[in-house]
DNA sequence: TCCTATGTTGTATG
DNA sequence: ACATACAACATAGG
């Protein structure tokens, strides 16, 4: 579920619970979504009576700072966060809980596909500060849109998108999104873009960037009919032209454009 | 039963 | 070394 402006919001899940210390943590030690952690089973203890001071994100990744550790999370396909009251008994997709006094901070994912770290200040400081620049960020150049189409010149842009390294934050919808408002046909080669389509498509980025989490990264809010967004999801779909929507798999994602707007 | 799912990574291949 | 293509991961729901 969750892409750029849906983990803004899920990392403010937890906002309830700052400046409280942690009474417990717990976890399954062998659940997948821990399999970057060298001893996940040292984790609870490392957080233990540290006090909740910090929520940041990047992209899809999410920091949680605690006194002199810091959890970074991925929410992967299927992650949420929320805080449950304190009686909550944990259940079968909850793998992280973070026990405060007045709350408790869940990690919950059916599918395990998230992950989580523990770093401590070195690890903080090579990880989390060396991350490639957001696209709302002013260090995310059309220069620098220009070079990376360049060097994946041979994908369809809609794989492009969903490069992170480039485009933190990007997921499927908001590549559909980004691809729809540009005019460009998702299949067409990152490579074959003209300047004026690099220059066009580096302005939608960073306003669906923007917008999307304006109206989605603080209450969840609906995108307007205005948007690709609602119209999406499954077959029959119009665009807001009127035309039928296409959907079809594109650099082995599930993909949806208007043949009418988007034309290769 | 079969298909799909808002994501990433490891591996094979060119 | 670099880029590309795709299976694999695990679970629920239609």
């Amino acid at each position: 579920m969750p892409e750029l402006a849906e983990v803004a919001y899920f990392a403010n899940r937890w906002r309830p619970g700052l400046d409280e210390r942690v009474r417990e943590v717990v976890i399954h030690p062998k659940a997948r979504v821990f399999r970057e952690l060298e001893r996940p089973r040292a984790m609870p203890e490392q957080l233990a009576r540290k006090r909740f001071q910090e929520i940041r994100t990047h992209g899809k990744q999410m920091l949680f700072g605690f006194e002199d550790r810091w959890l970074v999370g991925h929410l992967g396909m299927s992650g949420k966060l929320w805080c449950a009251p304190v009686n909550h008994r944990v259940e079968k997709h909850d793998h992280l809980v973070i026990r405060l006094r007045h709350r408790q901070l869940v990690f919950t994912d059916p599918r395990m596909f998230g992950s989580w770290q523990l770093l401590d200040e070195a690890a903080l400081d090579s990880l989390w500060n060396h991350l490639p620049p957001e696209v709302t960020d002013r260090r995310f150049t059309k220069a620098r849109l220009a070079a990376f189409l360049q060097r994946r010149a041979r994908r369809p842009l809609k794989a492009v998108l969903l490069m992170q390294e480039c485009f933190p934050g990007i997921g499927n919808w908001m590549a559909d999104e980004v691809l729809w408002r540009t005019q460009l046909d998702p299949r067409r080669l990152a490579g074959s873009l003209t300047e004026p389509e690099v220059a066009a498509l580096w302005k939608k980025l960073r306003l669906v960037c923007r917008q999307a989490m304006r109206i989605i990264g603080t209450d969840w809010g609906t995108p307007p009919r205005t948007w690709l967004f609602p119209h999406r999801w499954k077959d029959g779909g119009c665009c807001p032209c009127g035309a039928p929507l296409v959907r079809e798999d594109v650099g082995g994602r599930t993909t949806c454009w208007c043949p009418t707007c988007q034309e290769s």
